[in-house]
DNA sequence: GTCAACGATAATATCGATATTTTTAAAAGG
DNA sequence: CCTTTTAAAAATATCGATATTATCGTTGAC
């Protein structure tokens, strides 16, 4: 067994399951169409239970849907469910933010500094007109917003948070790539981080409500000539 | 095909699914104990394969966890587990409350109107000394909830709501039958049906919060004897 | 006596085949 | 022309058997 990545026996159901979800996020399977057990299990090289059950567990997420005898199918996305999400969104990210800088300590603290930190470099290097690597940023905006709750343990909080967060994902993926960076970014960022840093728990959730609702709507603006 | 109970043709895993559930709600499987695939085969005379995926669908509500190759077993309950649901619960089914009172129209007004009638008869019944019937209380009292938030559209927080109350159903089952019917439950539910009418969102939602809290704080104490 | 290797046993995960149901498209009837 | 019927095709739901993996008690070494 190898020192830190051992027991990952991962069963073959859960692989797909992963496979899939992961195609479902990033567009491959359109929203709405159906989700044929042999096609999967073909593809995969599996039996069709195995696919069966793999598309069994997406629903927990809603990334799929099922229905009476006809099968599976790929949760439609619309712009009432994206605005749904985002208001979601703002509520449960708002509420965790709330909590874990309520709960601050000194490792939260430390984390979060070295989060930002990088988080800041890249964001500089950028309004510095350098090319950055957007995936790149993408990690580091998401290690900078989970240092920032890091110290928020309801675990029904955090589940629903990702859930929310993986299907805003989808919807970002539908506006090509560099949909995420724009506007202040790296100012609000800052805002954020310096609340945060003062323990002033309201101050940073509302901050974290407004940052999410400003790329939201930047979002929306965009979805509005996609979807529909 | 019946005129109203048309098209209901439940898939057999759907059934077992759904009666799973129950049991696991009503406490016939013990938190954490593992459910064993062969009994749940033999008990409901279907295959492994679709014993698995009922297993599986029951993920999805966080009633049983499933973990690398051992099966599956049903979700522990912890004292800190409740508290984190009773916490989102009050956060929640106070902002859906919000969302309902602010887009209350006449149907809804109506619908609420009927509900709450119908509630305080009972608990005004309770109230003189007679003896009632707890599960139609119990009916009742959800009927009541449900007309308050019946205008709030947010199928994300209608469902993460419906999941939340169903496992702190788990946890009022650990404390015997009539654990719910407490306090002032009556006085309480008119002063919300009151703000509601007065279409009082801010209001409304404040008491629901506190209408929760009281309930949940009541039950906290019965459970600390119990579990752990 | 403690701990590791080792089978025997029990349970899970996976498979491929069969039974049901839905979908489709074409034919029949009004 | 539109609706209903019907038969074939396609897809889903279910089954029961097999392959893998974990569990548990025993033996043997140190």
């Amino acid at each position: 067994m190898t020192t830190s990545a051992a027991a990952k026996s991962k069963t073959l159901i859960e692989t797909i399951y992963a496979s899939l979800r992961h195609e479902i996020l990033n567009g491959r399977f359109l929203p709405g169409s159906k989700l044929r057990i042999e096609k999967i299990r073909e593809e995969y090289g599996v039996s069709s239970s195995s696919a069966r059950e793999a598309l069994s567990r997406l629903l927990a997420e809603n990334l799929v849907t099922t229905e009476g005898q006809r099968g599976f199918s790929v949760s439609p996305v619309s712009l009432n469910d994206f605005k749904d999400i985002a208001e979601m969104r703002k509520l449960l990210e708002s509420k965790a933010v709330f909590e874990s800088v309520t709960k601050a300590d000194d490792d939260w603290e430390a984390n979060l500094v070295m989060a930002s930190h990088r988080l800041a470099k890249i964001e500089n290097n950028r309004n510095l007109g350098k090319i950055i690597d957007l995936d790149e940023w993408e990690a580091m905006n998401k290690t900078f917003h989970n240092a920032l709750i890091a110290n928020c343990h309801n675990n029904w909080l955090l589940n629903f948070r990702t859930t929310l967060y993986q299907h805003s994902i989808r919807y970002i993926r539908m506006c090509v790539a560099d949909t995420s960076f724009h506007r202040d970014v790296r100012q609000e960022h800052q805002a954020i981080f310096d609340a945060a840093m003062e323990r002033n728990a309201k101050l940073t959730s509302a901050l974290i409500e407004d940052h999410i609702k400003k790329s939201v709507d930047h979002l929306m603006s965009l979805l509005t000539n996609i979807i529909e």
